[in-house]
DNA sequence: TGTACATCAGTGAACGCGCGTTCACTGATGTAC
DNA sequence: TGTACATCAGTGAACGCGCGTTCACTGATGTAC
């Protein structure tokens, strides 16, 4: 497995050009085969052609970059939540939905990604940028539960930072016992991880009132 | 760190005389520190006070030890969670309440058994015999959930596999993100796991129609 | 446009270390008689 | 109860290997003038 620089396979000067970013990339392949532990620093350094002592340049150690590919993975999947949370604000529970199958989206696409950021063994505190990265993407869970519950009657609207830790839960719980990573580990299913996550959001938001709307009727 | 034979802390004689349990016991203590992927199999055998080739006559490997530390978890944690199924038969909103605290217990006080069992990158279908335990500790959770739904109203009763598919990820959620750890990695929570879960569930059952029973009056 | 030079991002050789695994071996145990 | 012997569970030395990290170095880049 060797990761080129600028034109893709190889070298083209003395200086690779993209070192940082095909280490990052070279990471993210070795986690998903292997995990997070499973590869060693001087490894990613031969997999992208380079001295054993290249990668010394871009990051401290080990676990400076396994940080950095966390902290890209908030990033990327606070994005895409966002970006499904804002599809379609009418309806409480369709923006649920669309957050919570993003989220699944997001871990199956890139296991490598969740995986780093999640695995336990790295902290949070040890680094400024990841832990501010991760407060931006629980923000978004936040507010998708903050749409949820203003959709309650007033009467029954439960907590909605509380609702967004049960989301939460219940999501990354969906995403690592049930969602089908590059290692086959995955557990038998009698339906698909988001059959499975649709069916319990409506069991638990019906209990405030909510129900989906159905489908605005096209004009005729 | 050392871990010793029969007498506890030393050795008595040419053999060890325990150094199966002994190996499995220092494994847990090390995957609570560092995680399953940070130790040595030779590292095992120091603590032990044995050389590095003693363990090799009784394990393969070091997955193969994993493994049976996996196993083992699977085998307490299961017989944990039924004793909790049957210790109050009446109410069927506290029988999943009593599971699911015995849940978050046992990954608080096992947390090295809780990572050797769902850490990703150690298949089931590798081992019979921990797949086997991975699937009596299933069928306690499935028994749970068959008696919330048989405690529902007919018209509204939900799949009892699919129900215990719900809780078994909402608990893997709350355990995993939010169970403190021993290295400290727990997210700030405005309440503890057990009240997050109690409440989860409650909203959750409540949509079939299942409210807790308040406990009953003693005598007077 | 050309040149000098500071800065940057690589090299490659070297180091000490601990790992996983194997091997022939030996001390202890338990059992058949 | 005593002895011979098979089996078991350890030893310790050895091997080749790859790792993390450092070092003085050098090729490439970009910018001031």
């Amino acid at each position: 497995m060797r990761f080129g620089g600028r034109n893709g396979t190889g070298r083209d000067s003395y200086h690779h050009g993209n070192l940082r970013e095909a280490l990052v990339e070279a990471a993210l392949r070795f986690i998903a085969e292997r995990g997070p532990a499973g590869f060693a620093f001087a490894e990613l350094a031969r997999a992208v052609g380079v001295s054993t002592a290249a990668p010394y340049r871009h990051f401290r150690d080990r676990n400076a970059l396994i940080a950095e590919v966390a902290r890209r993975g908030f990033d990327r999947c606070a994005a895409e939540l966002e970006q499904a949370r804002q599809k379609r604000a009418a309806d409480p529970v369709a923006i649920v939905g669309n957050v919570g199958r993003a989220y699944l989206a997001f871990a199956r696409r890139e296991p490598a990604s969740y995986e780093a950021m999640f695995s336990p063994g790295f902290p949070l505190e040890d680094d400024a940028a990841l832990k501010l990265a991760h407060d931006r993407f629980v923000a978004v869970l936040r507010r998708a539960a903050d749409a949820a519950c203003s959709g309650a009657a007033a009467e029954a609207r439960p907590p909605s930072l509380m609702v967004a830790l049960h989301f939460w839960a219940f999501l990354h719980g969906i995403a690592s016992l049930f969602v089908e990573r590059a290692d086959g580990g995955r557990r038998a299913l009698p339906m698909s991880p988001e059959d499975l996550l649709e069916a319990g959001l409506l069991i638990y938001l019906q209990s405030f009132g909510l129900a989906p709307q159905p489908p605005p009727q096209p004009p005729r």
